[in-house]
DNA sequence: ATCAATCAGGAAAACGATTGCCGAGAAATT
DNA sequence: AATTTCTCGGCAATCGTTTTCCTGATTGAT
């Protein structure tokens, strides 16, 4: 209010409205010393010969002005803005939050706080995100199940990225332990006519997946047959994503007695559809699915599942991400987790 | 083109290699013209007179340059960070994700991008993580499921806040409504005994769903016997939440012919715990859900749920704090949604 | 008593934009 | 021909920090 210049009045300096946050300026002000002070003590830079007296000082004001430092002043000068951002196909889906959900924690924990940005895997927006996210400071980026296609400027780590690209580091899954698994489990079953339910083709996982299930196949001496492989090809995240399919594979009338799930998500809408179609999960169909989201546990029935500890991998990510940004420890270019079978009720013996 | 002040060598300027961006400076040096009219026309500030053949130069050398505006620098000066936050309780969760895949949309397409924290209900986090957000230069927040307890300093438009806290936009369910349609339904079905589940003290829509519901009990004449209404009290987002209280429930001998859940997680784990006692949904007990997330369509049985537009509360939301930061529209103090009963297949007449 | 070393803190230049104001020429008006 | 009005664009301040380099005063050593 009163100017700054003229005398007269004490001025309210000393009463500092309680959530009225102030300027390092106004501080330095308050205290009659330099701002330059004022910021060396605060942030307890090392080397600087200030007297313990006033850095106490300094301190109390501090509290009692309410100061809270401007970040977007300080990130501008110190080029560290503790911000990374997250590219994610899509909000509001089972397997991404649950990564999101070990980043967030891992994040918030260091000090970081994070954009998230969704692109529906449009390659445009990808490219359009990439670039507004390191324009707002990004230091680092984690991409879930996001194809990025060139060297990004600053670190990045992908989840389920499946290119080896320049600088990034990958996180992902041993696709071969998990088809092993699935299929092991399944065939130790006796099953011998298995269906199988591929992943969208803009879906990173997609291809690994199905390239070591027709690894495992081979190995098993297990036949793949066309007409038993399916596609998923919309881009949703909920059970719906596999009803389709699976009517479409009965309406062809080959036999099968199991099902190879692209995910939980799909393998609920695959069971929906079994039943719906008069067939017993698993009395006549077994069905098997992936990553182990939280309502697998309790589905009817309970889905068989191949476990991705999915939170673990946002940790594992995030810190990795942390370690390129502070290089503290020479970058590895792949993080793999391994899968873990769950057996609960959607998978059994095949009728004889 | 050749560089400006130092002479030997060509430099690289006029290579800008793709993806490196530039800054504002280093275009307008390239372009011989001063920063501060380069800045005009990016903008298309009105009023100010640049011939269009300069207006296209410029143009055409920042895309050339891949220029990309600093962020931080041009929001420390405008004071126009186009960023909210939002906080929520829990990441990886059906309810809140969905809220906040309608506000992604609505943000981005306006330009805007966001922080996320999540506090598991812990008041000191949300007290923090306010703080924190203003002062990474958030414009807004929104509060989803999030208790708030004093005006902040920033628009807010709470989500399911259920609190009168001044110049707090509220956006939430008819709760009145929403507990006619569930009740009513299932009087209709000719249940008189119902057992409830109450929502955790922590999670915001809790009180006003349960005081609907009594409201409505009484309306129709309904007892709401004590010992038929469990608390869920677990802070978790699987359906894990509904299991044990129901078990509890059964254990009590208590007879009674359907359960009003929380919400559809719950009701899952409900579903899950009444047939592993060996009862039959809907034809020995009926559960009716509440939200109709996306699985809801897809459980077996399908669940009879009260839908909550979830996506579009998260549109209304961001519309209304973008209102509020824009200063277009008076701002509101509450808007209300409407639910809608769905009925599928976990209900059904009591049996004579 | 002198010189060097330490102490305590100040001055100013960044960081990368935005924005109000101003001025020199060109064009238009009288 | 003299004045006014546009045009086009430059100048410099500013946003709130951090950081590098300095300097004037003390202190300690010889």
């Amino acid at each position: 209010m009163k100017n700054s210049a003229s005398e007269k009045k004490p001025k309210d300096t000393t009463k500092p409205r309680a959530h009225q946050t102030s300027s390092l300026k106004q501080l330095a002000e308050h205290l009659g010393l330099n701002p330059a002070t004022v910021s060396v003590v605060l942030n307890d830079v090392p080397g600087r010969s200030i007297p313990q007296a006033t850095r106490d000082r300094i301190k109390a004001a501090a509290k009692a002005m309410n100061y809270q430092p401007n970040l977007l002043a300080r990130s501008l000068r110190s080029r560290r803005t503790l911000t990374i951002g997250i590219l994610v196909p899509e909000l509001g889906d089972g397997y991404h939050t649950e990564v999101m959900s070990g980043i967030g924690d891992q994040l918030i924990q260091a000090g970081y706080f994070y954009f998230t940005a969704h692109h529906r895997h449009k390659r445009n927006l990808i490219e359009d995100y990439t670039r507004m996210l390191i324009g707002r400071g990004a230091q680092g980026l984690i991409a879930i199940d996001t194809l990025l296609d060139h060297p990004v400027s600053i670190p990045v780590v992908a989840v389920a990225g499946h290119r080896h690209i320049e600088g990034i580091t990958n996180v992902l899954l041993d696709h071969a332990r998990a088809a092993e698994l699935a299929l092991g489990h399944l065939y130790s079953l006796g099953h011998r006519m298995i269906a199988f339910m591929r992943g969208q083709p803009f879906s990173s996982d997609s291809d690994d997946r199905w390239k070591s299930l027709v690894g495992v196949a081979e190995r098993l001496g297990l036949e793949i047959k066309p007409e038993l492989v399916v596609s998923l090809d919309r881009d949703m995240t909920s059970p719906e994503l596999g009803y389709p399919v699976v009517q479409q594979l009965l309406a062809t009338k080959k036999a099968f007695t199991a099902i190879v799930a692209f995910n939980d998500i799909s393998a609920i809408g695959a069971i929906r559809a079994l039943k719906d179609f008069n067939l017993r999960v698993p009395e006549d169909i077994s069905v098997i699915g992936f990553d182990d989201i939280k309502a697998a546990a309790f589905t009817s029935p309970r889905l068989t599942t191949i476990n991705q500890p999915l939170e673990e991998i946002g940790r594992l990510a995030t810190q990795s991400l942390l370690n390129r940004i502070h290089n503290t420890v020479p970058p590895r270019d792949e993080i793999t987790v391994e899968p873990e079978l769950v057996i609960r009720e959607s998978t059994g013996p095949v009728k004889s």
